[in-house]
DNA sequence: CGCTGGATTGAGTCCGGTCAAGCCTTGTGG
DNA sequence: CCACAAGGCTTGACCGGACTCAATCCAGCG
């Protein structure tokens, strides 16, 4: 990464959220809670305060995607035309902060909301083109490792807790509730990683980790 | 879709276009030539005139995936930080116009550059989210069957000729060429496509396509 | 005509899905 | 404090869809 580059998404942050603190609404949710519905007209902004929110697609026969996971000071609701593809459900109690599109759109005096709001955009597109990638040609073991990596990396503590079930990685990672519980298992057995329970783990082996997730 | 969003949809790709024409730098590339590199430094903009594009992506230990197959009037080179996350190669002997992202944001006055890549991006987020949810949860026939209808329906004539061969196909669903081959072999039986020769085809059967598309 | 590269077809294997049983954690009420 | 129920996770046995490897087939072209 370049030093405006770096630079661009370290003030990009602070600004939208300067912004929705002062203009968006707070709003809580429970866990399980849905904060918008696929299909519903898209015309809010959401950004992630505390906790953490699954978006999610159901096709008519009843099979799940989920498109991500989002944790606090991250943007949901831009992958939209003119309504929501996705649902967004938080996977935990949490607050997210609601600004309306139009509002956010007035107070774009100098184009840096719309810059930023970009930038957001650009970032999720890189995310899910990562997990296509995944899904297209990685197998069962490597999609699990590739995800608690993933997740340790976003932590950066020596403790990692999942705010997710397996059912919930499953359907991120294109395989059955099944699959994901043996691989974890496996990954335990090769000393890779050790949970403490189901939500609990830490990494003991990173390299090892780095080179399966590929 | 709203007549707000259809006329901003329809205005902002002559506005690019034109701008596009007037500054962009105009290349020919051959077929399978390569536009430009994985991990490159990526200061262009890309629009197709003619031709097709395929972008992909090549793990360490040589799995290919297929990002997206683009036609005249679409907008290549969103998708990136720094450095281009995916190739870019000339499916067929093409035309694109090249710009420098620095040129294009020199000219955007009045905002409306930034919108219209802003829009353009989300396109390309709702086509790559779209993409993922096929390769999660899809069967291989599904795949070919939805990618089948994707192609006939962008081109919208009764004849459609494929301009990628077997290997791109599978690269793209993430499936075997085999797969492929066999899945293509399976609609041909079931009356729904008719395959002239391996890259000429028609829908034969609309309504049972779309229900194996799901 | 034969060569060449892509596409198809077939046989066999294996990875991940399915179905079913058991386990562990958590919470609730006696 | 224990009994029990409920839900989520794990494990096992089996199955099947997609992959692998290999043998053609076929169209385009020198």
């Amino acid at each position: 990464m370049t030093l405006t580059a770096l630079s661009e998404t370290l003030s990009a942050k602070p600004h939208i959220d300067d912004l929705m603190e002062r203009v968006g609404l707070r709003m809580s949710f429970a866990k399980g809670e849905e904060i918008f519905g696929q299909d519903e007209d898209a015309d809010m902004i959401h950004s992630v305060v505390s906790g953490a929110v699954r978006t999610m697609r159901l096709t008519s026969d009843g099979r799940r995607q989920i498109g991500d996971f989002y944790y606090p000071g991250d943007i949901i609701g831009l992958e939209i035309g003119d309504t929501y593809r996705f649902s967004a459900e938080a996977l935990s109690d949490c607050v997210v902060r609601v600004i309306k599109r139009s509002s956010l759109h007035a107070l774009n005096e100098d184009g840096g909301v719309d810059r930023t709001l970009w930038n957001a955009t650009r970032r999720e597109l890189e995310r899910t083109q990562e997990h296509l990638l995944m899904l297209g040609r990685k197998s069962a073991c490597e999609r699990v490792a590739s995800f608690l990596r993933d997740v340790a990396q976003r932590v950066g503590s020596e403790d990692v807790s999942l705010p997710m079930g397996r059912q919930d990685m499953a359907d991120y990672l294109g395989l059955t509730i099944e699959t994901v519980s043996r691989m974890v298992t496996q990954l335990q057995g090769s000393q890779i990683v050790e949970f403490a329970n189901s939500r609990q783990f830490r990494v003991t082996r990173w390299p090892a980790l780095e080179r399966l997730a590929a």
